[in-house]
DNA sequence: ATATTATGCATAAGAAAATTATGTATATAT
DNA sequence: ATATATACATAATTTTCTTATGCATAATAT
């Protein structure tokens, strides 16, 4: 991930709250999005992305099916059961997150 | 600092933003504050805090006054010149980032 | 035609930032 | 006496990311 240290961390989050909207997903497909959505401020790179995929598939947080597309390979993601199980607590984890630095950011607002 | 990761990256920003609002501040007394505001939610580590100070100091973005108060060591930390235009702007990142995540979370209220 | 860009995956070396575990010391409450 | 709060510090390790590669096919620009 590229940018302000900022994102350290929230990388794995992103990814299972995109997963659990799209279905599923391939490792490109995710860097795409998440370009588009924050129109073109967040450059997931793939030294961060891959691993990243590979450790919440170990964990079995995710499922992966490979296919072939115009001759080239693609795996597909998409949450497991225990995935989107914790998939649920991490987006709480967030909204609790962004609550607290818009506390710590803007204090006037924060009663 | 302790809990969910995504507070990782954060601790810079918020030490700083802390000390642009409070005019100077001690180690102890950062933690003690972010329990606050947080309602307890965000517990910054020491031994996150000091090396990040210190880092801060070296960077010559902050500068320290140390006093003894009540028979007890204090450092007290303050923004240098550099260190309040560098808040600036890391306040500036962090507001997009929080727009970015919420563009992530909410994507219906993007637009 | 051929060079570049886009698509699609992967990993290794190193840096950055944190956690966890210590250590020192004084003050206060039980 | 013992535990908790205050106040600083650092070392070992882990986590997470950046940067730099590597391979391969498809599409596009020159």
């Amino acid at each position: 991930m590229k940018n302000s240290q900022l994102y350290k961390g929230s990388l794995n989050t992103i990814i299972m709250k995109l997963l659990e909207e799209q279905g599923r997903m391939y490792g490109y497909e995710i860097t795409q999005k998440v370009k588009e959505i924050t129109k073109g401020e967040l450059n997931i790179t793939e030294g961060a992305l891959y691993p990243a995929l590979h450790k919440l598939e170990a964990d079995g947080l995710l499922d992966v099916e490979v296919e072939k597309v115009d001759n080239r390979l693609r795996k597909y993601y998409k949450l497991t059961e225990k995935g989107t199980t914790e998939t649920v607590n991490r987006l709480s984890e967030l909204e609790e997150f962004i609550k607290n630095m818009q506390s710590i950011v803007n204090p006037k607002l924060s009663y």
